[in-house]
DNA sequence: ACCCAGGGTCGTC
DNA sequence: GACGACCCTGGG
């Protein structure tokens, strides 16, 4: 076992976002898109992101965020990327209300959802684990995960971990990894760590590669990824919003609204697909989040 | 105790 | 293109 990095005495740092109609906490943390965002005693939530960890406090109106950063970062500078606060949400809502009743009905049940832009790296690992999986399970294996290999940062006394970087996860054997809990995942996990690490400039030319379609052609090289975690690892970390990340939630709320097969499980996802982008077009992944956080919460 | 499902993918036919 | 297997955990 080798000595991990602690970060103590971190700079507090706060950031204050005026009048949002479109940031509610819950929304945005409890839709699916993320698995490292929990409420605290007070009802606020805490997260670690690549780049610290944040409290996401809501006044009134207003959205209190403060939180410790690595590397002095800027805590305004973090938020505005990783919240999308310059991309606005109040235009894209009434953009969708205007498409059909099931849109405008799903988007008034989770009006504060915004789309993170999530740490890549993190995002297609924490994917991966998100097969055939649970939600409270997967934030638990990915909690574990940062607890072992992570770093730590200590804030208001509490322990915190960030998730592994590449090289600390490659630490990692597959049997660590089963005796982690991940299961048959195990063996995905490291096979993708390995192909990440061999090669070095991969993540940063995804990350600004602009068609869609080339970046989900490299993703599916990943064993793990198939098409439903290359369209979640888009949408959650790349922005892409024309996606449509279909699983048995999705699939369930569209036949409910669309299709109306009696049995579910003989809907077509081509059927699906097309639908999607015949009906939703560029902003297909937006609408994915509403309805599937509608679906799965009401 | 038993069964089922969960933000699917993979190998095989 | 269909079909079953796959770790594990919480809930009925």
């Amino acid at each position: 076992m080798s000595e991990k990095l602690v970060y103590k005495d971190l700079k507090e740092q706060s950031y204050i976002i005026k009048n949002t109609k479109s940031f509610e906490p819950k929304h945005i943390f409890e839709c699916g898109q993320c698995f490292r965002w929990n409420k605290d005693e007070n009802g606020d939530y805490i997260g670690v992101i690549k780049d610290g960890v944040l409290k996401v406090k809501k006044q009134g109106n207003d959205i209190v965020i403060t939180g410790v950063l690595l590397d002095n970062e800027n805590i305004e500078k973090v938020c505005n990327r990783y919240f999308d606060l310059n991309n606005d949400y109040d235009k894209i809502k009434l953009q969708l209300s205007k498409i059909d009743d099931n849109l405008k009905n799903s988007i008034n049940y989770g009006y504060g959802i915004r789309i993170l832009k999530q740490d890549l790296w993190e995002t297609i690992i924490s994917f991966i684990i998100s097969a055939n999986n649970n939600i409270p399970r997967i934030k638990g294996i990915i909690e574990r995960l940062s607890k072992i290999y992570g770093k730590t940062i200590i804030w208001n006394n509490k322990e915190y971990y960030t998730f592994p970087s590449k090289e600390e996860l490659a630490k990692a054997t597959i049997q660590d990894l089963r005796e982690l809990g991940l299961g048959f995942r195990d063996k995905r996990v490291y096979e993708t760590t390995k192909i990440i690490l061999d090669n070095k400039t991969l993540i940063e030319e995804l990350e600004i590669e602009e068609s869609t379609d080339v970046v989900r052609e490299n993703l599916l090289q990943f064993p793990g990824v198939g098409p439903k975690v290359a369209d979640c690892i888009m949408l959650f970390s790349l922005k892409k919003f024309d996606v449509f990340p279909i699983d048995v939630w999705v699939r369930r709320v569209m036949n409910d609204l669309y299709i109306k097969e009696d049995d579910e499980e003989k809907v077509n996802k081509k059927q699906i697909e097309n639908l999607a982008k015949e009906r939703y077009k560029e902003l297909a992944g937006l609408a994915q989040q509403y309805l599937f956080y509608w679906r799965r919460e009401a």
